[in-house]
DNA sequence: TACTTTTGGTTAATCGATTAAACAAATATA
DNA sequence: TATATTTGTTTAATCGATTAACCAAAAGTA
């Protein structure tokens, strides 16, 4: 059962011509007559051609991949991200290998070697959280092959890339609870190092003085911005002499443990405290009481990468500086902050 | 800044050999001197090189790629199999290329073809919903290389399956609830046509049956399994005259849907209704209530599923059977059913 | 000493597709 | 008619790593 495959040379054999007009044909060159061309055309397709991506991507230099770096794929906004990146890339040709890091740094470096070994054309990648040390992300760039970021990325490496407006979220969010009367909103951040949670926390409390509320340093938390974590804040929080009523979360898994604290104390919300998350995860809509939340337009992300991705292809020289696709996010208001 | 990768050339003209002594001692070949091993490995690391992927997988005829194909990637149980498969793969020198087929038979074409076409060593799936018609799947069994099928599998394709006992898990489910004093349960199942849920279903009558419990065919849905559907056939279910008192639906993300819809109508669950979800599902536990599961082991089957294929490589003739290897699932009991 | 074996390489072919350069035949142009 | 151009194809080199076959020198053996 385990024939060989059909290569040029097999459809060459059958019609008597050489293997260079064969693979001309196929490629449609102009300096092949039209009956060769449909001649070559039919063996193949009786021979069930299928041609060899390592030989043409060798001879070439072009692999025709496009390597994707990702924390996880099992949040919907990065898989929602994948599906569009991956239609507008099909389209032109390209493939992608889709790798995580699982938030690791060792493991990001670890799959930035690996596709740069299986010779991707391209890289799209969002930055493990971990993720300080630039130099891997370097040898992308010095390897000659197109570097794009999304959502989380890093100007210093002077890049294109694609995201929302953290810094205008947070004064969405803010502005919002204000027009539900809040007067004293904590925010459970990101870590500062990393840009876009810097951005959210730098809008926070902008948007905090702009309507004169108290800024307390107890009210503004740096977390991990996970579900666990998230839990163990809200306590720090609820533990305050003077309680915040409402409480903006940087991450909906962080907000999603801060609800159910919530709930199990028995806290009212939105009645005693008012609730965001941010990401807007299928599950914001789910738990009781649902979560307000903001929209990061996951398939337009993953579509306009793609597409800065491909606007380098051809270029033999890619030459590439900071150029920063900036998105409007949305707010989906929700239960928790009604 | 576009400087050339180092090849095998490089370091030969360095130390005045051959590339194949280079390509010897790179690959630690027994007729090749210590010394000569020595200066090579130094000269490769000064000049930083990185072995050429295509050429090497070219001439050995083998890609050192592992296509896989899921229907998604958003679901944690298919995040947590591919980071296992990885771990295991990646030990042994092979890559992942990971594709989702969204549940669509013609997305899951393309994407064999895509798999195919990057000469992977071999593919792991899990089919989509859809998918009946085999001869893609054919398509890889005759191009020779292994095949392995984990979840959603089909026996007539005579390859190797990883996945649980559905029908068992079926059973404990059933012999839960009745402990809980269930008199009346219904299943809310996936299609038929799916092994999986066929399995699943059987195991729900034969259950029902042998403790001598109604099994009418109200009591019996068939369903997409989508959130929304779940919604849908709750609906259906409360409408009966003779309502059931326990729900055993076969996905989590159903059962939810089912969940919302009973604490909208203030159905108080457990008390009045007892729900079972299926899949562990991370929102299960985050729920309220949280949501009776059965825990799929996704580690363990994707640890074996990679295996499997593992020990295919390096045969040169693959020759494959109905080879199943069915795990025990785990019955996380939550406040749902108790 | 004369022959065999081992050691440590080298040479050249190969994987399959692509492409620059060459070339013969057909066609156009002066 | 003689020359130039176009058309359609072939030849041969190439991408980089691997490997079968070969070979010279060193070491072992009778």
């Amino acid at each position: 059962m385990n024939k060989k495959r059909t290569t040029l040379k097999d459809i060459a054999i059958v019609l008597g011509i050489s293997t260079a007009a064969v693979s001309k044909a196929l490629n449609d060159d102009a300096r092949i007559s039209v009956k060769t061309k449909n001649a070559v055309k039919k063996v193949a397709k009786e021979l069930d051609y299928q041609p060899n991506h390592l030989a043409s991507a060798l001879r070439k230099g072009k692999s025709k991949l496009v390597g994707l770096i990702v924390p996880r794929t099992n949040s919907n906004f990065f898989s929602s991200v994948v599906e569009n990146m991956e239609e507008v890339l099909n389209k032109a040709g390209y493939n992608i290998i889709i790798t995580q890091s699982n938030e690791s740094f060792e493991k990001e470096c670890d799959n930035i070697d690996t596709l740069l070994y299986l010779q991707v054309d391209g890289i799209i990648a969002s930055m493990a959280n971990e993720t300080v040390d630039l130099s891997y992300y370097e040898k992308i760039k010095s390897n000659g092959i197109p570097l794009i970021l999304f959502d989380r990325g890093e100007n210093d490496l002077n890049v294109d890339y694609v995201g929302i407006n953290d810094y205008d979220s947070s004064h969405m969010i803010i502005e919002h609870l204000v027009k539900q009367g809040c007067k004293r909103i904590a925010h459970i951040g990101g870590y500062r190092r990393t840009r876009i949670f810097n951005n959210r926390i730098r809008g926070y409390i902008d948007a905090i003085k702009k309507h004169d509320l108290p800024h307390d340093d107890e009210l503004l938390i740096e977390s991990s911005l996970t579900l666990e974590d998230g839990r163990k804040q809200i306590e720090k929080l609820l533990s305050l002499k003077n309680r915040p009523d409402a409480v903006y979360v940087a991450s909906d898994y962080a907000a999603l443990g801060a609800l159910q604290v919530l709930n199990e104390m028995g806290i009212k919300v939105p009645e005693e405290i008012k609730l965001v998350g941010f990401g807007n995860e299928p599950f914001t809509s789910l738990v009781t009481p649902s979560i307000t939340s903001i929209d990061q337009h996951s398939k337009q992300i993953g579509k306009l990468a793609a597409e800065t991705f491909l606007g380098y292809v051809d270029k033999d020289v890619v030459e590439q500086s900071l150029n920063k696709l900036i998105l409007d996010s949305a707010l989906i208001v929700r239960d928790s902050s009604k």
